[in-house]
DNA sequence: CTCGGTGCAAAGCTTTTGCATCCGC
DNA sequence: GCGGATGCAAAAGCTTTGCACCGAG
């Protein structure tokens, strides 16, 4: 997937935004990463990002990968997901619609859907327990009926 | 917490169904494990599931302990969740009311709630999508109102 | 008696940390 | 130039694996 320059100025304003208002520093690898993400459609986690940058001899660290995904995801640019196994994932989500996954108990694939009934459930859930819903994670674990399913069980 | 008799005859039972149907063994150190677990209230993390059956003198090793959990949630005895840490967490699901967790972003406190419209959502995303849900996760992520909250900002 | 299960320790993986160096401000 | 950020590698933390022994069937 290319990158549409159009998004990447978009996201590198709000990022920019974010540093100047942490006091954090405009480093080229917090932008060179934010760009890669924003090039790639999909999850994906530290390491399949960590090699892709190295495979373009960009030179960067795990550590700085890690860092920046966690200034990433405090900014809303890119969303983390525990999905069960012990690697999070990640995905951009700037531009994208809220969305939530339904994970393959058969061949593990992740699918997207949207429903607007979470988000009722969310603020009668504020309104009784007195919180201030930041985001929420909605994941359905399901087997899939099709039979072209990639791990279909007979 | 004591152990409730009646209950873990009942969860036994369901046990012993499981591991007849797969052909596993009846091992001691499997009852004991799911006793544990059924003593306690509340999620429970493997270490902290150990060390309390090593502080009770019971000689069970982690292997097992991951072993036997891993047993237990596929038949529905104990959930597994994991709640954004690195670190697995896992709570008895026997004979308890189906319910989610918010998870506050202050004190990482986890409050458990229900709505039966998640019910609804499940059933319209199986039909849509041709899958067979067999469960969920719905983690609320928020910050508390409340004054006393543990580590309220400000 | 068989072979699945266990205990123990080592290995594996993901993530975090320490430290010297680098460079944004 | 100062101090935050980076790269690298080592360390940490959770989970899995290998192997010899044990014991359920």
């Amino acid at each position: 997937m290319p990158l549409n320059q159009k998004l990447f100025d978009e996201v590198s304003t709000i990022f920019t935004a974010y540093l100047e208002s942490k006091e954090l520093r405009k480093t080229p690898e917090r932008y060179a990463i934010l760009e890669e993400i924003y090039s790639t459609n999909g999850h994906f986690d530290v390491e399949s990002l960590y090699v892709s940058m190295k495979n373009k001899s960009y030179r960067v660290s795990r550590a700085t990968v890690y860092n920046t995904l966690d200034l990433l995801a405090h900014c809303n640019l890119v969303t983390k997901h525990q999905f069960g196994q012990n690697q999070a994932q990640y995905e951009k989500s700037y531009g994208s619609r809220q969305h939530d996954h339904l994970i393959c108990l058969e061949c593990n694939k992740v699918v997207e859907f949207c429903d607007p009934r979470i988000q009722t459930i969310q603020n009668t859930v504020e309104e009784l327990m007195q919180f201030e819903v930041v985001h929420h994670s909605l994941i359905l674990y399901a087997n899939c009926k099709k039979v072209n399913c990639e791990n279909r069980k007979s």
